[in-house]
DNA sequence: TTACTATATGACTATACGCGCATATATGGA
DNA sequence: TCCATATATGCGCGTATAGTCATATAGTAA
């Protein structure tokens, strides 16, 4: 998103991108990939065993993360290995994380904790 | 989220908040309301006007907006008026299109333009 | 070739969600 | 009181999507 001069001037397009890509973040188990990924490349069945979740559902996260520039995709014999493509997610989530701390602290406070 | 030292532990209960908030952001509509009150506080009637969406709609929006914290509500008479209460997404927003624009160029490059 | 492994994908179900319509709930004025 | 205005909400519809199961595809080895 640009600065906030031109930003209330965006087109509807750029809006609809800027939604997708929090689309693709708005899901658990697609964080949890993301967060074993983190440690480095890893293939389908290490993500499955990573996870506990099915390689079906795996497979098509994978899929939706790496549609979406996130990931990229090496493959090797048999196997498939993905990579973080776009680190900058991390970023993302740490501020996510800053801000729904201290929005819960504010509540536990207000409950008298 | 923690910083990469911390996020491999992530209890799964983080996660879902975490992909809350970004689904809470992954909506066209929510992004235009958040811009528009980015110039500041404004009753549903003028977001109405500004986003061109229903009332009932509207209406909707702002409640999971509200909800997830990211605004705060004041009645006055007839009127609510809605203010950002954490101006914080917008670091988020501009983070992503950041990312996107980068993303976009190397295709459009990898296109020969 | 056949058998085996790793990954992707089609079909299906269940659920969630955005939207519109109508209506309910305030609040203020005559 | 009665009416108008501003906002919220119950209901239904259509669509999107996460998940599972079974199967397809691709690569390896014998």
């Amino acid at each position: 998103m640009p600065p906030k001069s031109k930003r209330a001037s965006l087109p509807p397009q750029a809006l609809d991108l800027i939604a997708a890509r929090f689309k693709v973040l708005s899901e658990p188990m697609r964080l949890r990939l993301l967060i074993a990924l983190e440690a480095g490349e890893k293939n389908v069945s290490d993500l499955v065993a990573a996870t506990g979740a099915t390689q079906a559902n795996v497979s098509r996260h994978l899929q939706t993360l790496t549609d979406a520039g996130i990931l990229s995709r090496r493959k090797e014999g048999l196997n498939v290995f993905y990579t973080i493509a776009d680190p900058s997610i991390f970023d993302l989530c740490e501020h996510v994380c800053g801000s729904l701390q201290k929005r819960l602290a504010q509540q536990a406070k207000a409950f008298g904790g």
